[in-house]
DNA sequence: CAACCTGTTCGCCA
DNA sequence: ATGGCGAACAGGTT
């Protein structure tokens, strides 16, 4: 599941532990999910620190914990949902199953992590202020400037867009689901080389980037609804799947190493017959 | 049984 | 040196 708005869903998951203490912790210390982290120091850090803060950027977590058993400084806590991750607010009965590689125990609740298939992540550090590994260089997608747009697209004017649009480093939380959605909004065929989108393509494309990113967040995010059955997102995952707006089959092309569903008349490179001819 | 998958990173090659 | 591509990661689902 995870993209922007659905790591915004499952950040929210934890809220319900905001101000409780953490009596026990457990986790799978050798799990790949763990990779690189100080996990016994995470365990000590944490079991009896309270839970007081987070916030998402992009498809990356991060959550603030209070200093706790004679430690000085405060904790973070930083997730990323790989693949198939997810955090849910359990019971405190819950016991965790083979891929629930970190569950937080409060006196009543437990907050789960959960990762089948462990293309995510758990990083751990402490002190005062926010770790390295929290970067907030990339802006907000929901907000992002048309000029960081342009200079972003500029200096990746080789690959085909729908892997620009990819790129972590300057479309934070986009995923392939709303690449793909960005696009047949905005009418341009995912493999086009970047340098080569026109001038309305290239407006076309950030309106839609923003408009994809903030109804998602506000529709997906709040409560996990379901988005309009106009929004492509609903057809692309079946090979049989038909464009929202006219019905016709889906085309299905390997674009960035991704499965890529887009519509071949919407989004045709070449000009649609509606567009202004030029008259010899 | 084989292919496919909402993500990132690394090694190789241009 | 930089940029881009495919493979690898691990396991569930179709």
């Amino acid at each position: 599941m995870p993209e922007l708005a659905e790591v915004e869903y499952f950040r929210r998951q934890w809220n319900a532990g905001l101000g409780g203490r953490v009596r026990e912790v457990a986790l799978h210390s050798r799990k790949r999910v763990f990779r690189g982290t100080n996990t016994r120091e995470l365990i000590r850090c944490l079991t009896g620190a309270r839970l007081l803060g987070s916030i998402a950027r992009g498809k990356r977590m991060l959550f603030r914990f209070s200093s706790a058993n004679a430690t000085p400084a405060q904790s973070w806590l930083g997730i990323h949902l790989g693949m198939t991750g997810r955090l849910q607010c359990a019971a405190v009965e819950f016991r965790p199953g083979k891929h629930d590689h970190l569950v937080l125990y409060q006196r009543d609740r437990a907050l789960v992590f959960q990762d089948a298939r462990q293309f995510g992540r758990i990083q751990f550090d402490h002190g005062e202020t926010p770790p390295l590994w929290w970067d907030e260089a990339t802006p907000e997608v929901s907000r992002m400037t048309r000029g960081f747009f342009d200079t972003f697209l500029a200096r990746h004017a080789r690959p085909p867009i729908k892997a620009v649009l990819l790129m972590q480093s300057g479309f934070s939380g986009i995923g392939n689901w709303m690449a793909d959605e960005i696009l047949w909004r905005a009418k341009v065929a995912p493999h086009k080389q970047t340098g080569e989108l026109t001038s309305s393509e290239r407006a076309r494309t950030f309106r839609a980037t923003r408009f994809v990113a903030r109804e998602s967040l506000r529709i997906i995010g709040a409560d996990d609804s379901d988005l309009p059955r106009t929004w492509l997102i609903h057809e692309r995952w079946s090979a049989r799947g038909k464009c929202p707006k006219h019905g016709m089959v889906l085309r299905r092309t390997t674009i960035g190493g991704r499965t890529t569903a887009w519509c071949a008349t919407c989004q045709s490179s070449r000009a649609k017959p509606r567009d202004p001819v030029e008259v010899a």
